[in-house]
DNA sequence: TTTCTTTTGCAACCACGTTGCTTTTTATTA
DNA sequence: TAATAAAAAGCAACGTGGTTGCAAAAGAAA
């Protein structure tokens, strides 16, 4: 079974290197496999750590690049400084990143979501400032880490 | 004149650090100095430029950690991993930081502001989720640098 | 399989931040 | 004002995260 879901991610990552005109290597297929894994975003320690056994330091750094470049992942901007990845949605693309929405990091497990379907309410700004863009990140308890509630 | 600001500007300084209990030292007026005399926030970098041709780099890190420590001035987050410092208000003390506010990054002179009137709208989360804080950063044209209409 | 192009690994480097320890400065008290 | 104790500053050394140039290896195309 886990032979199975290997093979249908695999088939998922060549398609989308395919896509992109990036060529099929070891690094580009285990990282994105990372990513079609996880519910959430990745940091980029967790991916050195478990991609960085088998491919260099720069590697990871230079696949991450491509990646971002590509329009395949996008980079999430955190309070404590620590860099962070998550897939793009399907309208992202090379040179055109289309990632405006809502992050929410909980504060239990550690896992950022892109919360891409919340609408950015509007800001009231003092008189003489306008914005072009509202980025929000939300701090809180997940919807796996939510304590249960217990019916009658 | 600007002689007068100094000597003001001095007071003012010896103020907040007899207030925190803290000893007058070079480094320390200098650097406090340089958050009065700014409307918005400074980046680290910009301090250690200012302040270190006359103290050590580590000086300049102890001393904004130090007025962190004591509710002095705050982080700002941002984007692009620069970390910035902002004067605190008076309701934030040792270990006791009020800080939750908008802040907004201009484009054009590249100036961090705190937003501190601004109100920090409701979020509508999926089910699941709930946020304890929600961190807000607007980018676009601050006060100074908005086109100035011109009257009939 | 051969050839050309792209990617990888390695070594070296830089920026940023931290730590331990010694010297200097500040506050306190005589 | 001079002596003392406590705090801060300077220095050197280190760690981490990220970048660059270049030679070796792997991938794509033929
Ligand atoms: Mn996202
Ligand atoms: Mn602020
Ligand atoms: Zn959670
Ligand atoms: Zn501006």
């Amino acid at each position: 079974m886990n032979q199975l879901i290997t093979k249908q991610t695999n088939n998922q990552v060549q398609d989308i290197l395919k896509r992109n005109q990036l060529s099929v290597t070891g690094s580009r297929k285990k990282i994105l496999q990372l990513f079609l894994a996880q519910d959430g975003a990745i940091a980029h320690g967790d991916i050195e750590k478990r991609a960085g056994e088998k491919f260099d330091r720069v590697t990871v750094y230079r696949t991450l690049q491509t990646f971002v470049d590509k329009g395949i992942i996008h980079v999430i901007p955190t309070a404590d400084n620590s860099i962070r990845y998550a897939l793009c949605k399907d309208d992202c693309s090379e040179g055109h990143h289309q990632d405006h929405h809502v992050h929410f990091v909980c504060t239990q497990c550690n896992t950022t979501y892109c919360l891409d379907d919340i609408v950015i309410p509007e800001l009231k700004l003092p008189k003489g400032y306008s914005s072009s863009h509202i980025e929000v990140v939300a701090e809180g308890i997940c919807k796996n880490c939510k304590t249960p509630v217990h019916l009658p």
